[in-house]
DNA sequence: TCCCTTGCCGAAACCGGTTTCGGAGATGAA
DNA sequence: TTCATCTCCGAAACCGGTTTCGGCAAGGGA
């Protein structure tokens, strides 16, 4: 069924059929009406290889998801792409995906570009020094960036606003009596990582307090990697009573070495992490965590990235979304212990600025 | 960069390259060698749309997933993708991937179909009764099942063989000193609920043993669908002291119901399951499950499409993978104590036949 | 009445490849 | 030398669309 079948059915030619379907304007509206209903009655659908290739583009939408050994689970991965193909389904788009081990990432760009398999991409888990803008935009090929940071100027991006989810976490904290709050963050090198560690200093920071450095760890995103930077600052001289993860993965493994110190996760250590991951309702107590709707995130970002090719400015084309607090049982404190001894001082008060 | 330019380059006609390119054995040796010598020094690359549209072929193999809210969590879903993908791309083809509701992904099989999106499609977890084949047939569409069963004939298809898994999993059992062994089953209808079943009971068969009807579960795809068979069977009159799971995720939900009936995991009670969910080793005691190598699978899978839709009859691409046992705490049972009575009599041993 | 717009469609070029067909030149046999 | 055969490449059609261009006919103004 192509298009001069349409045409010859109604005795036009296809030129003539494909400016009606296109919505130009020369044609009458008596026509455009006729070729529509005579296109669907016959179920004729343009071929996306055809229109590829004069109109130079195939309506498909790039991703390349970089395998990480270390971080290969993603528990997300499915709705996200549900999103996405929701997102592109809408306009009869399509999803195309490629992965490519964690630094080899260019040779995958590279040939998706030239083989034209995708008209632009989505760019998962952007980073701070992040090579793939450079090459894309070399390449002059559009694309929408997931997650935001001060370097992406003149990107298109849409972010989940993981920052304000960690400053409420610190006034979440704060107010439940915590003063020694610790952070333990996620892979270093990811804009997601600085954002959240900003957000939590920024809660704090507003609240009067100051994040101590003593209580900062790095670069945990695993459960193991969890289970170290708990333990190291459960055994520090002035423990902190609550922990701030920026990863769930990360703060399931807090509840080990705790317990293994005779504190209760809960009860005398609260936790709050980020990301949602269904397997936190299954801590005892359940992870309280920062939820976020990767299914909308990945509609939002396909449409973007589909005005992005239709030739939106980047600029236009900013976003965020929140997350959502599950106020879940490993958050709550009921300082019925004091491990640390009584009258541990209280975090330090903030200096002069900011 | 287009075949015009690198035959302007060779002071040839662009056919004459394009079968220069593609082997046609009415060129001539060194014609061919200078051609493809300066093809690549200009660094051109065939556009797929513009083969695609003579040939036929968009060297692309689609992949629907089915968004299933009850059982959204595929924590393999990254690395099957990635197997796919380096199968893919190791012949230049790409992988589309669409999503649709676990009931109607008929429609996107259509639109992929029709607007010739992929060449052919990879089908994972078969179902008994799919209504994919049928569609896909009726339309001429090649595609390779993930999963066999015994009304797959005239289909290509790759299997992890659970079955034999399942088949070891009984015998390991049963040396260990278990006779009530007892089955919990994941979603009816997908071809490896059945596969699964099928080996464990074999196996027990050749050692003599049935299994008890009674000790049966079914539909277990979750970790709380898990904790309700659990405690159903540890409750009976006579409980088992092994329980096999046909997936991780429901075998994971065993460790709370049988903590609360003072049964300890790994000691009092031997649990199995199998897909080598890598949330399993962070039990206490680990899981022991039968382990699948999803990448390796998915290259395969990736591999058998390429050459069905390039002509290879679909009774020649068969093949299966064995799944590898990682025998992990929860399969030890040390007998230590025995919550059914003393006494309890072994599983029924089966009577004449097989 | 004549000319100039305007609306609307046909014709044909075009996109970047693939494939068919035919013929020029070399080769070999008669 | 002549004719048939092969080898190898050019020319052109083709795939299924999109886009440009030109022209016919109707409508409007002078």
């Amino acid at each position: 069924m192509t298009i001069s079948d349409v045409a010859a059915e109604l005795g036009l030619t296809k030129g003539t059929v494909s400016r009606a379907l296109n919505d130009y304007p020369d044609i009458a509206e008596g026509t455009r009406l006729r070729a529509r209903r005579v296109a669907d009655r016959l179920g004729y659908r343009p071929l996306g290889s055809a229109q590829a290739i004069r109109t130079g583009r195939c309506r498909a939408i790039g991703l390349v998801l970089e395998t990480d050994e270390h971080d290969a689970h993603r528990p997300f991965l499915d709705l996200f792409l549900a999103g996405l193909s929701d997102g592109a389904a809408a306009q009869s788009w399509t999803l195309t995906v490629a992965t490519a081990p964690v630094g080899a990432a260019r040779e995958t760009y590279q040939r998706l570009i030239e083989e034209r398999k995708a008209d632009g991409f989505v760019l998962p888990r952007t980073r701070l020094e992040d090579p793939r803008v450079e090459l894309l935009r070399a390449s002059d090929v559009p694309f929408v960036l997931f997650g935001r940071h001060k370097t992406t100027e003149g990107c298109a991006w849409f972010d989940v606003d993981g920052a304000d989810a960690m400053r409420q976490t610190a006034h979440t904290l704060v107010a439940r009596g915590h003063r020694r709050i610790a952070y333990v963050g996620g892979s270093p090198g990811y804009a997601y990582n600085g954002e959240r560690h900003a957000g939590l200093v920024h809660g704090l920071a507003e609240k009067g307090l100051a994040l101590d450095p003593k209580l900062v760890r790095h670069g945990a995103n695993s459960r193991a990697a969890g289970e170290a930077a708990t333990a190291e600052l459960l055994d520090l001289a002035h423990p902190p009573t609550a922990i701030v993860f920026a990863v769930d993965r990360a703060a399931l493994g807090a509840w080990r070495p705790a317990e293994a110190r005779g504190r209760l996760v809960g009860r005398d250590l609260a936790v709050v992490a980020y990301d949602g991951d269904p397997e936190g309702a299954y801590a005892e107590p359940p992870l309280a965590t920062w939820a976020v709707d990767w299914g909308r995130a990945g509609t939002v970002l396909a449409e973007m990235l589909i005005k992005r090719v239709l030739g939106t400015p980047a600029e236009d084309l900013r976003d965020t979304m929140p997350a959502q607090f599950l106020d879940r049982g490993s958050a709550s404190f009921q300082q019925s212990s004091d491990p640390a001894g009584s009258g541990a001082e209280n975090q330090s008060h903030m200096g002069g600025d900011s």
